[in-house]
RNA sequence: CGGGAUGUGGCGCAGUCAGGCAGCGCACCUGCUUUGGGAGCAGGGGGUCGGCGGUUCAAAUCCGCCCAUCCCGACCA
C-alpha cells in the first residue's frame, strides 16, 4: 500500500489523559481512538494488528483440533437465570430490555450458551469436543483503564471443551495450555503460566498466562529457585519461623492508651510477628473474625476461594462495637464465642502473643492462640511478601506486576448440570460431561505487546503481527530512479505475499523516519539518491537499529529472508 | 461507590485568581524556497470555551446543578 493514500493519523503528542505506554503509543501511532471510556475504535492500522493477532490464535486453536464457531453476543436472560449467574454477575453484566419487555443481556462469556448447544451431544462417542469463537464481549467494568488493557467492549477468543470424564478434561486443558504457550511465543510475549484463583467462574483449577509489565493489574509470586509461580491471590509461602516469647498461664491485660495500630503497638515493644491481628468482616451479612499474624496482610480472595462466600467487606464500626464492645484498634478474639473465627495457619502453635482486649485502650499479652482462642477454621488467608521463602524449595519469592494475557479454567460439571447436559456412556448410563473454558483478550494481547516492545521512538511490532512487515521509505519522491525502484519492489514483494508499505508521501525524510518508527514497522528500506549513486539502498531493523547497505539486485532477497525469519520467530 | 484532578479548534497548552475583542505551538490549506532524522518565510481556514441554569451592562472567567474523561482505592473471569 502507498502511505499517501492511507489513513494513518499519527500524533506528535499523546493525549493528556493517556498514561499507560501502550495507550499513548497506540493513539499516537494512529492505531486506536477512544469513543468513550472503555470503548475504542480500531483504526485501519490497529485493525490490521488485531486481525493478525486473531489469526495467530486461530491457527493454534485449529492446530489442537478446536473448531471455530460464532455465538450470539446478545442472550435472553433465561439462559443466565438457569445457571444462576443472572444474580451472581451483578452490575458487571450489561442488561437491556427489548420492545416486548423481555430481559436481555450482552454476553460477557459463553459457558451457558455453549452448554445449550452441548444438549445435542447424546453419546460419549460424540466427545470430546472443543469449540471456540473470536467475538465481542461486553463487561460493565467499574473502572476501564489504560487504553486497551481494561475495556468494557472487547474481542475475546473464548473456547470451551466438553469431555466425558476428568481425564478427558485434563487432556483438553493441557492441549489449551500448549496452544497458549505457542500463541504467546508467536506474539512475542514472554507469558508465564501461573496458578490462579478461579473467581466467579468456579471450577477446580485455573492457570493464568502473565506478562510482566508495570502496566499490569495483577501481582504474581515467582520463585527464583524452582520455578513455582502463582497469582498472589492464591500464592503461598513458607512462613518464616518465629520463636515464641515466654508467657504465663493466662493472658495478661495491660493498658495501651491511644494505641490503635500494629505499628504503634510494635513501637511499644510488641513486634508485629508477636501480635495477633483481628479483622472483623461482614460475609454475606454475617459477622466473622479473621485472625492473622501482625505482619501478614489479609488476602480477601483466599477467604472467598476457601469458603465459597459471596459478598465480603469490612464490618461497620458500629456493628463491631455492638458485637465485641470495642472499636477497631483494640479488637481481639480471646474469649469470643459468637461469630465464627477464621485464623491463618501462621498462628498455629504461637504463644506469648499480644492482641486487643476488646476494651478500648487495653491489650492482652501472653496469649497462647490455640489455648486462648476458639478458632473454628484454620485457613491460608495471608498475602505473601516479596522475598519470603518459597513453600516448595525455600528460595526467595519475588512479587512481580503482570498483565493477565490469558486464563484457562477447569470448570467441572457446574454448567453442564445447570443446563441439563448429559450423554450416555458405554454402559448406556446417563452422565454429565465436564467442561473447561479458555480465554484470550485479543486487544489486551495487542496492548501487552505494545507495553513490552517499544522504545523512545515508538512501537516495535514483531513481524508476525506488524501492521506492515516492511516500509519502503523514499527519501526524495521527485527523484525518479528512487520512485521507480520503490514501485518495482512494492509490487514484487506484495506479489510474494509480504505486507509492504510504500512511503511515497511528499514529506521531509525526518518525518518519514519518525513516523515509520512510531508505528513500529519492523523492517525498513531507505531509498535515496545518495545510496543509489553507490548502487545500494539501506536496510534497517527497527528492533536493534542495525543497518546495512544492500546492493539493489540483492534487496528483494534480503527482505524476503528477513520477513520469513521474522514470521518464524516464536513458532 | 469513596478520594483526587481535568474539560478552551484534530493534538498539546495559555487565558479563569483579578469578568471587558478567544489566543499560542503542532497539525491542516495556498504560494515560494528547502529536502538522508519531526524545515523556513508569507498568506489563510477551522472553536456552541463540556452542558444547563443563575448573577451582571457584559461570563471561558463568578455562583449552582449536571455530564464527561483520567488517576488512586473499592470492585472485577
Amino acid at each position: 500500500m502507498r502511505w499517501s493514500t492511507l489513513f494513518i493519523p499519527t500524533l506528535r503528542d499523546a493525549p493528556a489523559d493517556a498514561e499507560a505506554l501502550s495507550h499513548r503509543l497506540l493513539v499516537r501511532g494512529g492505531f486506536i481512538r477512544q469513543l468513550q471510556s472503555g470503548h475504542y475504535s480500531m483504526l485501519p492500522l490497529g485493525w490490521r494488528v488485531h486481525r493478525k493477532v486473531a489469526e495467530v490464535i486461530r491457527q493454534e486453536m485449529d492446530a489442537i483440533g478446536a473448531q471455530e464457531l460464532l455465538l450470539p453476543a446478545m442472550h435472553p436472560a433465561s439462559v443466565w437465570q438457569q445457571s444462576g449467574r443472572w444474580e451472581s454477575m451483578g452490575d458487571e453484566m450489561f442488561r437491556l430490555v427489548d420492545r416486548k419487555g423481555a430481559d436481555l443481556v450482552l454476553g460477557m462469556t459463553h459457558e451457558e450458551v455453549i452448554a445449550l448447544i452441548g444438549l445435542e451431544l447424546s453419546s460419549y462417542r460424540d466427545l470430546p469436543q472443543m469449540w471456540y469463537q473470536i467475538q465481542t464481549k461486553f463487561r460493565d467494568e467499574p473502572r476501564p483503564k489504560s487504553g486497551l488493557l481494561r475495556v468494557r467492549e472487547f474481542t475475546m477468543k473464548d473456547s470451551y471443551s466438553i469431555d466425558i470424564d476428568d481425564a478427558g478434561l485434563d487432556r483438553s486443558f493441557d492441549l489449551h495450555h500448549h496452544a497458549y504457550t505457542r500463541i504467546f511465543a508467536r506474539l512475542g510475549l514472554d507469558a508465564l503460566p501461573v496458578e490462579a484463583s478461579s473467581g466467579a467462574m468456579g471450577g477446580s483449577a485455573s492457570i493464568e498466562f502473565m506478562v510482566e509489565s508495570p502496566a499490569g493489574e495483577d501481582d504474581v509470586a515467582r520463585c527464583t529457585g524452582c520455578g513455582y509461580a502463582a497469582n498472589v491471590e492464591r500464592a503461598s509461602a513458607a512462613t518464616t519461623p518465629v520463636e515464641n516469647r515466654p508467657g504465663g498461664d493466662a493472658p495478661e491485660r495491660f493498658p495501651t492508651p491511644g494505641i490503635r495500630t500494629i505499628v504503634a503497638l510494635a513501637e511499644a515493644g510488641h513486634p508485629p510477628e508477636h501480635q495477633v491481628k483481628t479483622l472483623v468482616y461482614e460475609v454475606d451479612g454475617e459477622l466473622v473474625l479473621i485472625l492473622l499474624r501482625g505482619d501478614h496482610p489479609f488476602l480477601e480472595q483466599k477467604f472467598v476461594d476457601a469458603t465459597g462466600s459471596g459478598d465480603l467487606h469490612p464490618a461497620e464500626t458500629d456493628r463491631i462495637r455492638d458485637a465485641l464492645g470495642a472499636s477497631p484498634g483494640s479488637l481481639g478474639a480471646v474469649g469470643v464465642d459468637g461469630p465464627p473465627i477464621y485464623a491463618d495457619h501462621a498462628l498455629r502453635g504461637r504463644s506469648g502473643m499480644t492482641t486487643g482486649a476488646n476494651d478500648d485502650d487495653f491489650h492482652l499479652d501472653g496469649v497462647d492462640v490455640e489455648r486462648d482462642i476458639a478458632v473454628d477454621h484454620w485457613l491460608d488467608l495471608r498475602g505473601i511478601l516479596d522475598g519470603e521463602p518459597c513453600a516448595v524449595c525455600g528460595e526467595p519469592l519475588e512479587v512481580v506486576r503482570c498483565i493477565e494475557a490469558g486464563h484457562i479454567f477447569k470448570l467441572g460439571r457446574r454448567y453442564a448440570e445447570a443446563m441439563d447436559m448429559s450423554v450416555l456412556d458405554a454402559d448406556g448410563r446417563s452422565r454429565t460431561p465436564t467442561m473447561g473454558s479458555y480465554g484470550i483478550g485479543v486487544g489486551r494481547a495487542m496492548a501487552a505487546v505494545a507495553e513490552v516492545h517499544h522504545d523512545d521512538a515508538g512501537l516495535i511490532w514483531p513481524v508476525a503481527i506488524a501492521p506492515y512487515e516492511v516500509v519502503l521509505t523514499v527519501v526524495k519522491t521527485d527523484h525518479e530512479p528512487s520512485m521507480d525502484l520503490a514501485d518495482r519492489w512494492h509490487d514484487e514483494l506484495t506479489a510474494a505475499g509480504v505486507d509492504v508499505l510504500l512511503d511515497d508521501r511528499d514529506a521531509r525524510p525526518g518525518v518519514k523516519f519518525a513516523d515509520a518508527e512510531l508505528i513500529g514497522v519492523p523492517l525498513r528500506v531507505t531509498i535515496g539518491p545518495r545510496g543509489l549513486d553507490q548502487g545500494s539502498v539501506e536496510f534497517t531493523l527497527r528492533s536493534t537499529g542495525e543497518r546495512e547497505d544492500v546492493a539493489i539486485d540483492d534487496l528483494a532477497g534480503v527482505v524476503l529472508d528477513a520477513v520469513a525469519s521474522g514470521r518464524r520467530q516464536g513458532t
